[in-house]
DNA sequence: GTGTGTGCAAACCGTTTGCAGAGAG
DNA sequence: CTCTCTGCAAACGGTTTGCACACAC
């Protein structure tokens, strides 16, 4: 693996930030760095540091990264998509995934909420204020 | 909400099964009882029982569509993308949740592991046999 | 020098949508 | 009769890929 300028820019800027950028969002935020980065070049080396386990990634259409490797789950409002880290651990029963005969990798808790933001303008909504 | 044939037909049979099928793959299992259903119809149809929460729907690519509703996690091979169910509860802890504002829809856990069949093949390949 | 990485544009693929006609109510 | 649902094909949007050139080694 070569070290490019461009390569180095993605994994400490992401590392730098606490939000949890789409691709084309940290595009933008990186044009500011270097403004002849690509959009492809960005997806090509965050997957590539997805796959070596160096940055998360969730599973939101378009993906999310997250350059913060603490282990910590994310809670996403179901509606305005927004995401939140989490810290709780969770006990994975090894036992029942051994049965199946499957050697354990990893996992990833994806929990589903209503942000107080949102249900704020719901709950307006619905006295149609 | 009409009761139309093709409806019943994708509800009903995705009962009956105990796999996950992609829609390409449960287009295909309809086909046969029924030639012209178009797997347009398939999508519209299983969003929208997927919304009703009528059955599960599995965060891959292609998505993977599940007719049962029992409380079950996944657990998906990293090496062929195979999912089998896996039985057992997490307590989730609402208090954390709750601290920051937001209140709790639902929550999955996406398992990773690797299958007895793939962790044999790739021994295989490791000792080049 | 050699070979991997880049940026561009075009391809890709799963999914969604517009539309005209079919069929449920 | 009306109005939602269907099937088709074409559009969509996020992501990936082929290519020629650049640049790390």
């Amino acid at each position: 693996m070569k070290n490019t300028k461009q390569r180095e820019l993605i994994l400490s800027e992401l590392r730098k930030l606490k939000t949890h950028p789409t691709a084309e969002e940290f595009h933008k935020i990186l044009k500011k760095k270097d403004n002849n980065i690509g959009l492809c070049t960005i997806y090509r080396n965050l997957e590539s540091f997805y796959e070596q386990g160096l940055i998360g990634k969730i599973n939101t259409k378009p993906a999310k990264y997250d350059g913060d490797l603490s282990s910590h789950s994310h809670i996403r409002c179901i509606s305005c998509g927004k995401i939140h880290d989490i810290f709780f651990s969770v006990p994975i029963n090894k036992v029942e995934i051994e049965k199946l005969g499957y050697k354990l990798q990893g996992y990833k808790i994806e929990i589903n909420g209503l942000c107080s933001s949102c249900a704020k303008t719901k709950k307006r909504r619905e006295k149609n204020v």
